[in-house]
DNA sequence: AGCGCCATATGGATGAATTCGACCGGAAAG
DNA sequence: CTTTCCGGTCGAATTCATCCATATGGCGCT
């Protein structure tokens, strides 16, 4: 992990698109050594994976939030069980346990306030190991680019 | 917008690396169908970028947080040097504007506590436009895969 | 409904450009 | 001196941009 491998991820992490002559002009180096700190950066698993990223709002998608959840009780099974309900549910972009008063914080993405309702009400609070939750509504986007500071 | 499109956006949100044959099969239409469709949605927009994903742990960022915000007035001014603030820090992956008691929700990724404290108490409570912050550490990343429910 | 007509969608083909994977000889580092 | 890193070259595979012929889906008209 050299300044090259950090220019190669940082590039990258902008734009995975790029023709290779630019990449490599990006990283500083020929094209054959770029794409080989690449390729090896892929092997590595350092490069997780390639996605595309879709405006949500054009798509549809005009409600983003935040739901902090707090489970009923604190036992393994209750975690696993809600652990499953959250890899399972559509809508849920992520979902991290956090310190605080609440046990979880998920960012969903849902078309309308209909369907943050029906996520809260109908999905979490429905579920057997959800205690309460509380919902922010986020009103407008000020940064997503999830660029790491490399 | 249908069910082909659908299809389109969901392999690319998933996997944008893939090779062109495997993309057609995936969507269920012929190669040059396929990237016609894919290529319409880069034009339109709804694709905005093709990004890499990485693995923020294994480069050493050890720390996922969500620091909610709270401005001193509510001033216009105050409201433009926060949110140039919050675009030019590095290590702040989203910030959202919302609802609730807070009036601003960052996720940040920072290398370990002593990043955090460097952003929380060095970046976000000396500037002039904050008045109050509260982190949440992300304690285990449950789901992170940021696909749309299409 | 039936019929022609048009715009669009589709699958396939083509040659050009790009990317890939492997290789090579030289430079740099240990 | 040996290992690793680098830049460049080569042919093969892939992707790209474009074209073509057909198929599909409305749409107005009878």
């Amino acid at each position: 992990m050299d300044e090259f491998d950090r220019k190669v991820l940082n590039s990258l992490q902008r734009n995975s698109a790029l023709a290779r002559a630019d990449f490599a002009q990006e990283v500083g180096l020929s094209e054959s050594q770029a794409v080989r700190r690449r390729q090896a950066l892929e092997q590595s698993g350092l490069i997780r994976r390639y996605r595309a990223d879709l405006d949500a709002r054009a798509l549809g998608f005009a409600v983003t939030a935040f739901v902090h959840v707090k489970l009923k009780g604190h036992s393994d099974g209750n975690a696993r069980r809600f652990r499953d309900l959250v890899r399972l549910t559509p809508g849920i972009l992520e979902a991290h346990a956090v310190t605080g008063d609440f046990d979880y914080l998920l960012k969903v993405c849902v078309a309308d306030l209909d369907g943050l309702r029906d996520l809260v009400n109908g999905v979490l609070l429905m579920h057997q190991t959800v205690d309460r939750v509380r919902s922010e509504i986020a009103l407008e986007i000020l940064r997503d680019d999830h660029l790491l500071a490399l």
